[in-house]
RNA sequence: GAGACGGUAGCUCAGUCGGUAGAGCAAGUGCCUUUUAAGCACUGGGUCGCGGGUUCGAUUCCCGCCCGUCUCACCA
């Protein structure tokens, strides 16, 4: 498409003749001396402002000015009607070659669907009242060269729907030209995004933007992406959780503080994974876990009745009620009662068998041959058995300590941590402790980790001594809280793939 | 990373028990001035994902590869 050729109709020999019949037109249009790109086109109304009209009055005779693109033709003769869209909507256009001047006429003839156009007229409504837009005049805005998919419809019936799902991915404005539930979906996701945000600034809390590249991974237990800066000559990791910086800003005096913005993790793709995707974190001084669960509720609650306008999510057979209290269960607690397996003995024996947690797992079927640690097959049993059962709202509490790095202890059972995750429909959509601020404590569980990563455990929650620096300085008592947006997004739009919420979710680079 | 399934016209799909392919929509031409999956008639459009092998002959059978979907693994 870049040849130094100021004959751009035959740009390429071996385009299709569909294209080919494309560019002879917009070399007929230039012929014509009409502009098919011009810089500006002032509209008076959108498309829904039009429809509306239609609300108030039966039959409205108002002169409007819209734009959009070419969905449909129906051409009769030396009249025929278009169907032009825009963002707000859909309506139909009717024109003929008394109401139009020569070049008028000329263009309205040779349109093609997937043209961007302007046009001016009346409105009135059709034999079969379906409100419309006499044209008088017809401006070309942008040619299209390549062909739409056509889909067609009648009766909520979709023909020819562009449903290739890589295609969709891959040429995502293809997608949202066509497809109107993907449109909808990312406004709503757009509208959820911007109710969090005045959420919680109303409630106090401010947004801030910390680093995407770190020199330490740390603050989860993931993967990270590698890069490399240049002039310093060093190397870097796109952060896989904002969490360490955060708490900086809670010791460095911010006391409501919230990020929402993308973690990068290298690891595998699927229906619920995405290597780039989008967290929320809130850190809040002087509040405990508790509090996060109590802001958690409520910004979930809110959402959903603000943005959906229910209390109630449909997400495919199930349905999730979202009334509150919601219930809470503690982890180990949760786990006997799904499973029968009572881990709690454990909890105070200072180095439990692998060998006896992978007995009782396998008793039920768990496959735990990964596994190198005891709690690593608790996890396991709790994934595999457990995270699946739990569709309506609930808090699980109270998870080990040896599980939960950056975590602050229970203070009437050491071997405990104030945290919890809030499940919805089997899926883990949220992480929140009351945050360790002991640096001496804090430097052994980091030991830990280093430890357990020694003995085998593929991803652990890296060390980072300038944190521990950062503790010694002081970090006053905090609730954090981290949420996955699209999880969240997917639960609220009813969307089964996460590659449904995300834009432009990442393919491998075809070649050829 | 493993398995199952898929990739045929711009889109949605059919088909070929091995003899280089069809439909609808879209496109082109003609007719048609209130249609709406507009209609009628005619026409064009395909390296059947890519590369090998078997065969007189492969889009079809076999092998490898690429891309995707799903499941599993990984990912608290």
């Amino acid at each position: 498409m870049s040849e130094n050729n100021d004959d751009h109709s035959s740009e390429n020999q071996s385009e299709t003749e569909l294209i080919q019949q494309r560019l002879s037109k917009y070399k007929s249009f230039t012929e014509h001396g009409i502009n098919v790109y011009p810089n500006q086109f002032k509209r008076t109304h959108n498309i829904l402002d039009v429809l509306e009209m239609f609300n108030t009055n039966d039959v409205p005779q108002n002169k409007v000015i819209i734009a959009g693109r070419v969905m449909t033709r129906r051409a009769m003769g030396k009249a025929g009607f278009l169907n032009i869209k825009d963002f707000s909507g859909q309506i139909q256009v009717y024109s003929n070659n008394t109401l139009l001047n020569e070049n008028g006429y000329f263009v309205f003839t040779e349109l093609d669907i997937g043209d961007i156009i302007g046009v001016s007229g009346e409105t009135f409504k059709t034999k079969t009242g379906e409100p419309s837009i006499r044209v008088e005049s017809i401006t070309m805005l942008s040619k299209n060269l390549y062909p739409l998919p056509v889909v067609k419809e009648k009766d909520g019936v979709r023909f020819d729907a562009f449903a290739d799902v890589e295609q969709r991915y891959r040429r995502r404005y293809l997608d949202l030209i066509v497809n109107p539930d993907v449109k909808n979906t990312f406004v709503l996701r757009s509208k959820i995004i911007s109710e969090i945000r005045s959420f919680l600034i109303g409630r106090g809390f401010l947004e801030v933007e910390t680093p995407m590249m770190h020199s330490i991974a740390s603050g989860a237990a993931a993967k990270p992406f590698q890069t490399h800066h240049n002039t310093l000559g060093m190397d870097l990791f796109l952060r896989i959780a904002p969490e360490l910086h955060l708490k900086r800003l809670i010791a460095g005096g911010f006391e409501k503080i919230f990020e929402l913005n993308r973690n990068f993790r290298n690891e595998g793709i699927s229906i619920k994974h995405n290597p780039e995707f989008t967290m929320m974190e809130i850190y809040q001084a002087y509040a405990d876990y508790s509090d996060m669960m109590t802001l958690t509720e409520e910004i979930i609650t809110h959402l959903v009745k603000t943005v959906l306008k229910t209390d109630t999510l449909t997400y495919g057979d199930k349905t999730i009620s979202l009334k509150t209290p919601w219930e809470k269960k503690t982890y180990l607690g949760v786990i006997e009662e799904k499973t029968g397996l009572n881990f709690r003995p454990f909890l105070n024996t200072n180095d439990p068998s692998v060998e006896d947690a992978k007995k009782m797992a396998q008793s039920i079927g768990v496959d735990v041959k990964k596994c190198h640690t005891f709690w690593e097959v608790v996890d396991e049993v709790f994934s595999g058995k457990v995270e699946g059962t739990l569709i309506q709202p609930v808090f699980i509490t109270d998870f080990p300590k040896a599980m939960s790095p950056l975590a602050k202890s229970k203070p009437e059972e050491h071997v405990l941590v104030e945290r919890f995750e809030p499940y919805i429909n089997g899926w883990e959509i949220g992480n929140a402790f009351t945050e360790l601020n002991d640096p001496f404590d804090q430097k052994e569980r980091f030991e830990q980790q280093v430890a357990m990563k020694k003995a085998g455990q593929a991803e652990v929650i890296e060390m980072d001594e300038d944190f521990i620096d950062v503790l010694r300085v002081g970090m006053p008592p905090t609730g954090g809280l981290g949420i996955g947006i699209d999880r969240l997004i997917m639960l609220m739009t009813n969307s089964p793939s996460i590659k449904d919420v995300i834009l432009f979710p990442l393919l491998k680079k075809k070649e050829n």
